[in-house]
DNA sequence: CCCTTGCCTTCTAGTTAGTCTAAGGTGTTA
DNA sequence: TAACACCTTAGACTAACTAGAAGGCAAGGG
């Protein structure tokens, strides 16, 4: 099977721009072109930009993926960087997502705090969001330390 | 209490460079300036700025940030606004937790196979990392569609 | 008193990773 | 034969930093 630029863009949920860049980044070395110089798209080319597409989302640099690349074109001798590369990669995808849920604590409490006033409306309250607070010092000495 | 630029970046784990900017935009409007124009940052700055990195790092764009910012400070009338905004912020963020620990499963898996690979090297094994698949390919018929 | 060190300032330029537009080629359909 | 849909390249633009240059101010040491 073999797809166009726009197929693969949909399949793989980014878009066709971003494709073209990892193209011309020479991420995607085995794309083809047909007889209207359009790429061609094949499986091994699916694989490769997954595989980009998920380094990307976890936060890998361009050029530390091309580095990658040329680590498995380069053959098995180069295994064990690989492993030290995804090794890294691993563990700073995990303390991504500690972040992020570290994060959305504070923004559950928001929508907590939130869906309390909704219910239950304090008439400007007391310290709801860090800016009541923020506003009475404004309008307090102006404490140049 | 107060903080140099410097101490605030420390304990909030950003450049001071992002701080700047933050305040340059706008976002941090209750900064004071010491007698060398030097700013000055309160545990009211470090409230909003916690909240601004947790925004950031949630994917927040700046002028949806700024905007939740007025929103705060029109008072009471936006709280279903910013409700609305904060339950946006949390389902994005769960959507991307989510994400990453699927990229993560795929990261895992590589990790595996080189760990693999090192204690029982395989000679230039089949597809190992969709290129030696991909370098058959190649070699193969130039398929022009 | 002067000099260095260190931290701050502003302004400006550079970087990353896209994202989009313009201008144009090709192929299918009405 | 024209419209439409899709592709191409080159290059401009963007967001959110990131860094460097040039300089101010205060503390401390010789």
């Amino acid at each position: 099977m073999s797809y166009s630029i726009q197929e693969v863009a949909k399949k793989m949920h980014i878009t066709s721009y971003s494709i073209r860049y990892y193209h011309d980044q020479g991420m995607l070395p085995f794309v083809q072109r047909d007889a209207n110089n359009n790429r061609v798209f094949n499986e091994i080319d699916l694989e490769w930009l997954q595989i980009i597409v998920c380094l990307r989302a976890t936060g890998m640099p361009i050029a530390e993926i091309q580095h990658y690349l040329r680590l498995v074109q380069a053959g098995v001798e180069t295994v064990p960087e690989r492993y030290r590369l995804m090794k890294t990669q691993q563990a700073r995808t995990q303390a991504e997502i500690r972040e992020l849920q570290q994060h959305l604590k504070l923004i559950d409490r928001k929508v907590a705090h939130y869906a309390e006033l909704l219910v239950d409306p304090q008439p400007d309250s007391i310290v709801p969001d860090g800016l009541a607070a923020a506003q009475a010092q404004v309008s307090s000495q102006p404490s140049t330390k």
